[in-house]
DNA sequence: GGTCTCCCCTGACAGATGTCAGGGGAGACC
DNA sequence: GGTCTCCCCTGACATCTGTCAGGGGAGACC
C-alpha cells in the first residue's frame, strides 16, 4: 500500500485529491496539511512513501517544503502538483531534489500513475514542460543587473534599490533597462515576472 | 439523484472533484468540460440539475457562461467555484443569477452540501464574503474615471487612452491621478487591480 | 604586448507619469 | 436668485522611467 501525503491549501481541492486517490486499490492517504511549514512534522509522524506538495501554500512554499523534506525524511519522495508549469519552478523542483513535476491540467490519471512511478524510482517530469524548461537555457542576465531586477520586483524605487545595493541612481536605471531589453519586456515589473517565469531570478 | 455538470479546465482538479461527488449517493456528474464555451451546449445535452463553474477558463469564463446558461437553460441552477473570493467576482456572480458562490478553500463537505442546498431552492454563498462585498460600498469612482482605468488596465497608454475617449491627455491623467487616490494605490496597473478586486471595473 | 569583449559603473537627456491649479456646467440647497 | 458641490475637462509642471553615450578593469584571444 503507497502511503501518501497531501499538502494544499485549499481545503476542497485538497479533500476532492483524496477522494481521487482513494479510488485506487493500492494508495492510501495517510495525512493531509494545508501549510508548506506543516510538511516536515506531519511526514516524520506518518512516514508517507510520497509527499504530494502544491507550490503556494502559506507557512513555507512547496519547494521550499520539498527541501527540508529531502534533509528530514529521505526515505519520503516529494512530487510538486502546481498549478502554473512555469519552467522557474520546474527547475527549482529539481534543484531541491523532488522526484516528480506535475501540472493541474494533466490528465486525472497520470495522478495515481505518477506516484506509483516515483515510488518505483522514477522521475516524472512532464516531457514538454521539461524541454520548454531546457529550451529557455541559462539567463541571459549578468549578476547585478539580476539583483537590480529582484529588488525591483518587489516595488522598490530606484533612489531605493541604489540605496540598497551601494550603486548610484543612472546605474540602477542602466541595469533595469538592460534587464527590460534582455527580458523582451516593456517595463520593469514586466520583466521581473518574465524572469520569474523562467527561472532567471 | 441530483445531475451535475463541473466545468474546470484544470483536467486533474476536475477528476477530483468528479470523485468528490461521487461519494455521495445521490450525486451523480453527468458531464465534464474544460472551456467556458463548452458549458451551455454540455447542459442542453445533459439536463444537469447543477452547474458548477470555474471562473478562469478558456473560451469564455464561468460567469459569462452562468449568464448563458440562465438563458438557454433555466432550470440548471449555476454554483460559481473559485480560488480567489475576490467580492468583485461575487458580485458579478449575483448579477448574472448565480444560485451559489464558493471558493476552494471552504472545507471540502461544503461543496455537496451547497450542491443539495440549491437545489432546493437555496442560495449558497459564504457570510464572510457576502459581508464583505457589501461593505465595500458603492463604487468611489466618477464614470469617466472608470473609463480610464478600465482602458489603463488593458495597457494603454495616456495617448492611446486620450484618442479612443475623445479627451486631451491632461485630461486623461487627471481622472487617471483621480482614481489612483480613491483606491488608495501607487500606480495606475495597482488601482485597476484593485478596482477589479472590489467589482468597481 | 596589444586588441577585443563583457561586466560593472556613471551621468545626461527625452519622454512618460502623476500632481496641481483652475474653468464651465448641472443639480441640490437655502 | 444666489451659493455650493461634484463632475467633466484642460494645461503646466515636478518627478520618475528608460535610453544613450561613455569610461575603467579583467579575462580571453591573437
Amino acid at each position: 500500500m503507497i502511503r501518501v501525503l497531501i499538502a494544499e491549501d485549499q481545503s476542497m481541492v485538497r479533500g476532492a485529491l483524496r477522494a481521487l486517490l482513494e479510488l485506487e486499490d493500492d494508495i492510501e492517504v495517510v495525512a493531509e496539511v494545508g501549510r508548506g511549514d506543516e510538511v516536515v512534522a506531519a511526514a516524520l509522524e506518518h512516514a508517507p512513501d510520497v509527499a504530494l506538495l502544491d507550490i503556494e501554500m502559506p507557512g513555507c512554499d512547496g519547494l521550499e517544503a520539498a527541501r527540508a523534506l529531502a534533509a528530514a525524511v529521505p526515505a519520503t519522495r516529494a512530487v510538486v502538483l502546481t498549478t502554473f508549469g512555469r519552467p522557474g519552478f520546474l527547475r527549482r523542483a529539481m534543484e531541491v531534489g523532488a522526484a516528480g513535476f506535475l501540472v493541474k491540467d494533466a490528465p486525472v490519471a497520470e495522478l495515481a500513475r505518477s506516484i506509483r512511478a516515483v515510488v518505483a524510482g522514477e522521475r516524472v517530469i512532464d516531457r514538454d514542460l521539461a524541454a520548454a524548461a531546457l529550451a529557455i537555457g541559462p539567463t541571459p542576465l549578468s549578476g547585478r543587473e539580476a539583483d537590480v531586477l529582484r529588488e525591483a520586483a518587489g516595488g522598490a524605487t530606484v533612489a531605493e534599490i541604489a540605496r540598497r545595493l551601494f550603486l548610484s541612481e543612472g546605474t540602477v536605471r542602466n541595469y533595469l533597462s538592460s534587464a527590460i531589453g534582455k527580458t523582451g519586456a516593456r517595463t520593469r515589473v514586466e520583466a521581473a515576472r518574465v524572469a520569474e517565469e523562467r527561472g532567471w531570478l
